[in-house]
DNA sequence: TTTTTTGATTGACATATCTCAATTTAAGGG
DNA sequence: CCCTTAAATTGAGATATGTCAATCAAAAAA
């Protein structure tokens, strides 16, 4: 698949690109295992993009040469389908986004853009897979990170192969609550259409599922904001299918 | 989840267990960057079963000791899912079952069983990982496969959540010809049930569609012998979802 | 502020898909 | 070869889900 639109992006002019990967948040445990040397060899490639809300920062398609390091705000990768999209996954600070085409045929197989304002730390492909090569520690780790985002999709393909639409969204409300905003009133930054392109159902489904979980006073929602009440009541839901 | 049948399977009693893993079929491409010495561990640590059609050869839940090389037959990897299973893919010869748990908690993320009469290299799992770890040519293979596997799942995803039946049947029909039985005429060795858990649908859905493809003479289906006649409408029911 | 645009919501309707039950066919066992 | 069991097939009915169009709310632009 080839883009249309370009990803568009923009440099920051300095800002925080004085700091460096050592001290850096983007100390990303994933990076546990390299040493001071390895990581000035990351600091060395890496550079720091702004993203505004909904900026593409890749296609799917498009070459993959960076490793991009999400430092602050919230994207989303997800596959352009038939029509419309699947977001696999959301990616928040301090998470990385490394796709499966780098090891494969240097393309991304998904595309990621920006939910909220985000900045991100680009590292060179080139330099990751050096360092893969060079230590077995941070090669282990890799396998590992690979290893449990597989075991994510899993269950992820489990709920949305076979589970009803009131079960995927109990999945995606724990998902945000648990995982992404990681508090119980959380702010859904989100659009609706997102919430519908992560449970795999039309916008209009996934309103009417939570407006019905409202109206059976299992949670509320005020705007964006949203209330999880009773969240054995929704874990109900979610093993029911 | 934990298991409740146990996977049953029967030593060879030695068999072609004398051949030894450098001239042995079981060289699966993935090996191709190991040397004559790190083959002979392979080779130490390995030995051969026969499972019959049906037998579970490893359950989701179980400790995941060993890495799976389908030697002859053919096997499925499933998710048992909320009273269904999904079959993420089939294993022919010469090709390999190594799931993600590997690298988290040793644990199957998946079954697996044999679906004709089958026979099997088991390999010692610390030994692959120490290779992993020694040999970087060996590490990035094995990451590559792992990658690969991922879009491959990608494009599975995307058919399972965003085509309806008939798409979805096709885009099954087109992986057994092409990857699974490389034939056009092929025996179906797999179920109609594993057919069906193969699109994510019911087996008489899944039986269904097959009919109504007969008769609209895209195919010929005489028992389990499939002939895909028209390829070219197959494609384009594949391609409309 | 007014206007414009975008996203959210709702309802009605069409249909894709599943479930259940009944048959039919095929496969094994003695 | 008959008997038993499992698999495949078919039909009818129930329901989950998507589509379309209209309305409403909120945010951005002028």
């Amino acid at each position: 698949m080839v883009s249309t639109k370009s990803g568009e992006f923009r440099m920051v002019s300095k800002g925080n690109n004085s700091h460096n990967c050592t001290d850096c948040n983007c100390k990303v445990s994933i990076f546990k295992n390299l040493g001071p040397l390895e990581l000035e060899q990351i600091n060395q490639s890496r550079f720091q993009v702004n993203y505004k809300a909904g900026e593409i920062i890749f296609k799917q398609g498009t070459p993959a040469p960076y490793f991009v390091c999400v430092t602050s705000g919230l994207a989303k990768i997800y596959i352009e389908g038939y029509g419309k999209n699947l977001i696999l996954s959301l990616v928040k600070p301090i998470d990385y986004i490394f796709g499966p085409g780098i090891y494969v045929d240097n393309r991304h197989y998904y595309s990621a853009s920006a939910v909220e304002d985000s900045t991100a730390c680009l590292v060179d492909v080139a330099v990751f897979k050096k360092l893969i090569r060079e230590n077995p520690d941070f090669a282990e780790e890799f396998i590992k990170r690979v290893s449990l985002q597989a075991i994510f999709n899993f269950d992820q393909v489990i709920s949305l192969t076979q589970k009803q639409m009131h079960g995927r969204i109990a999945d995606v409300l724990f998902y945000l609550t648990d995982k992404i905003y990681s508090q119980n009133p959380f702010d859904m930054t989100i659009s609706r259409q997102d919430l519908a392109d992560l449970s795999g159902m039309s916008k209009e489904s996934a309103i009417r599922i939570l407006k019905e979980f409202k109206e059976e006073g299992i949670l509320t929602v005020d705007g964006n904001t949203v209330e999880i009440l009773n969240l054995k009541q929704l874990r109900q839901i979610s093993e029911t299918g």
